[in-house]
DNA sequence: GTCTATATCGGGATAGAC
DNA sequence: GTCTATCCCGATATAGAC
């Protein structure tokens, strides 16, 4: 999962544990109390006891999808290297961590177009900030070295080519893999560098 | 919606384009029959008259979400176009397509991970075969036209940048685009030419 | 074909014993 | 804190009148 400290706390924890596994493989409208108390080992009524409904559960669960990533990115963003480090920085750190939580994506993405406002709200709170980011980019095509480019539609591409293979996963895994777990695993390896890559050939002048 | 031909038809019809619109909203798991009667401006009953089941009413909208765009892909695919002028038209066919069908990826990425068996038998039955693309491809890289690249890290970086904008729309258009409607439009109708010259620089030696 | 009425089940949530 | 029992509602699905 997307929290390292595992089982054994107390029960409250507990709950929120199981909350995460099932909430996040899912989704809100797919999950019912009973499967969170059954895969906590209790009864639903003390899902009740402690997080009074299903949508403060769920609000809980929430941000466990970023709570820990975004600190990290928000240390490259703003680290000192130049912008095609960062960029491969960014890609390596980004996907492993997605290949670690692998029905995160799917889950953010539907909870996205489910309730915006949640997603929001979160993503406020945990606070993502390119500003130093989009600075440095900006810099860099002044200077002349990358081509003229809107950097929101970097970021974009970047998160694009990240995301996205993780979170239609089940599709391309037998597509392209004849379903082969390992096979993906590689293919995403590979994309660390692949990505970096590709984004760097791309701006580059 | 994904489907031109409107609505005053049969009952029948007027079910399945009740059921398209409220099942790519909302997804599987977050629609009810009594929306969908709803919606369609008849009662419950009639959508068991029909379609037996929720799950046999919903096989029948899965579909609809590839079987009016792949056609128009595999058309391109199979071209006479040179490589980069084939990808140029792909991006911009379909960020075109997903423009007019906003739901469409969101809803596609979830059911992918809620029933991936459902879907694969779904894109079997469409049969997208990029296989003269990819000769092509391969012909290029040994001209020496292009750099060397697993074509299935082409493809997925293909798809994933144009359909992840569109399937994390509510959220992008809130945090770059104080939630402007019409500027997030414009910045969809850049990406026809934003993605196509990034990925054609990326790939080009 | 289309409706109303109803059966049956599972959902979230609460009461109250211990 | 944790359990059992229960309430109430909305869900899918069916029966049967017209």
């Amino acid at each position: 999962m997307v929290n390292s400290d595992n089982n054994n706390n107390t029960t409250e924890e507990r709950i929120l544990e199981a909350a995460k596994k099932v909430f996040v493989q899912n989704g809100m409208d797919g999950t019912s109390m009973q499967q969170i108390a059954d895969e906590a080992g209790i009864n639903k009524s003390l899902l009740h006891y402690y997080y009074r409904t299903k949508e403060k559960l769920f609000a809980n669960v929430l941000q466990f999808a970023f709570k820990f990533v975004v600190p990290q990115l928000q240390i490259i963003l703003n680290s000192n290297d130049d912008i095609f480090r960062k960029i491969e920085r960014l890609v390596s750190e980004y996907i492993n961590h997605l290949m670690k939580n692998k029905f995160i994506p799917a889950f953010v993405l539907h909870e996205i177009n489910r309730n915006p406002e949640g997603i929001f709200r979160v993503m406020k709170g945990v606070g993502i900030e390119p500003k130093i980011f989009i600075e440095q980019f900006e810099a860099e095509i002044r200077k002349g070295t990358i081509r003229v480019m809107d950097p929101r539609h970097l970021i974009i591409n970047i998160i694009s080519l990240c995301i996205f293979p993780i979170a239609a996963r089940p599709l391309a895994q037998r597509l392209f893999f004849q379903n082969d777990e390992k096979a993906y695993e590689r293919f995403l390896e590979e994309r660390k560098k692949v990505v970096s890559d590709f984004i760097i050939q791309s701006i580059k002048k």
